[in-house]
DNA sequence: GCCTTAATGCAACTTTCTAGCGTTAGCAGG
DNA sequence: CCTGCTAACGCTAGAAAGTTGCATTAAGGC
């Protein structure tokens, strides 16, 4: 998922790449154009640098979108799955709509890299909560089942309609989800998903 | 959803789009590189023709995959929403795994315009669907749900993972789509969605 | 056949991305 | 403190992708 982008640490490397970072964000921030040659402008570094290190403008950003997304790696606890599916859902569909989302919809800048980041971070959450759950003896479906019935809803009417979800029909989502526990518990042993 | 690419029919234009349409054809069935130097090269046409009548080579290749899926616009009928659903979903998914999916997973072609026109298609064809059910007094969700219960799933997983849903998981996103029926019906008239 | 007009070809041009090469900054060993 | 080593950078040239203006061509109407 992006390559890791290892750095000598301490240096003049990292002093560039926290200057390129914040002019991303900077940019982002202004509702600019956002392009290599801007980005390059305004870290007072050349453009080939940006392309040796981070090789396209949609690897950058989702450099960028890591490291911005990564706080919300321990997600809240309410003591119920269902509860915690609500609160984290909510956030997610927060946070995918300004700040990546809107890029996403906003340019043309169809970054699936982007989307591919986020989808690798809820997928960590989930699966946190759904370990929570199971710790508790509550009947908890597939990390990747929720991926399918909450991320891929959100991600999908983001990216190819560029709709956001409302609270309401969160709601409705979770108590989709959660229903489906047990029944799509029963048959987690046999692969049902095959790589192409 | 990507312009009809309208054209003065039978003469010059005709002949051009069937010549270009077949080079992308071509190349896909070789599993060659798919740019628009070699689009146009095969097609003997400039590549400028090609960025002026369909602007990108996304658009493009939208285009071909929008002909190439007209065909299953009158999906099949079983007798249940259930049935016509499952028969619909694995022909949908073999389509988009097959030709418009391989293409986007297999090469950088990022390409979110063509997962956007599967999904108009599959939008109409699911409207088909649950108009039957409705007819034949059957509980059917909106569309819009089957949109985020079947399609959703589907096209997140080749687009962001890579990955392609089986038959047997197949079945059971149909049988809680359908289940869902009622209860999300209910909620149907409450606005759940807005746009950003 | 002539006229009108949309669409194409051609070529110059801009933008975006890549690659080679010399230079610099950090680090280690003496 | 000095010296040598190397990863990373800046600069520049150039390839590739995409855009635009203008002359030319081919359909269709009269």
């Amino acid at each position: 998922m992006s390559r890791p982008v290892l750095i000598r640490p301490g240096g003049r490397s990292e002093r560039i790449q926290k200057a390129v970072h914040e002019a991303v964000r900077a940019l982002q921030a202004e509702n600019a154009e956002i392009t290599v040659a801007l980005i390059a402008d305004r870290a007072a570094v050349t453009p080939s640098t940006i392309y040796r290190r981070w090789g396209s403008l949609a690897e950058l950003l989702g450099d960028v979108a890591t490291q911005h997304m990564r706080p919300d790696a321990q997600p809240v606890s309410t003591g119920s799955l269902e509860g915690d599916l609500l609160v984290w859902l909510d956030q997610f569909v927060d946070e995918i709509s300004t700040g990546v989302g809107r890029a996403m919809i906003r340019e043309r800048v169809e970054n699936v890299a982007l989307a591919r980041i986020a989808a690798g971070y809820a997928f960590a959450n989930l699966e946190t909560l759904v370990w929570r759950a199971v710790e508790r003896g509550e009947p908890a479906p597939d990390p990747d089942r929720l991926m399918d019935l909450l991320v891929a809803p959100v991600i999908y009417r983001l990216v190819f309609v560029g709709q956001v979800i409302e609270k309401g029909y969160q709601k409705e989502l979770v108590a989709l989800a959660t229903a489906s526990a047990p029944q799509l518990q029963q048959s987690a042993h046999q692969p049902s998903i095959r790589r192409s």
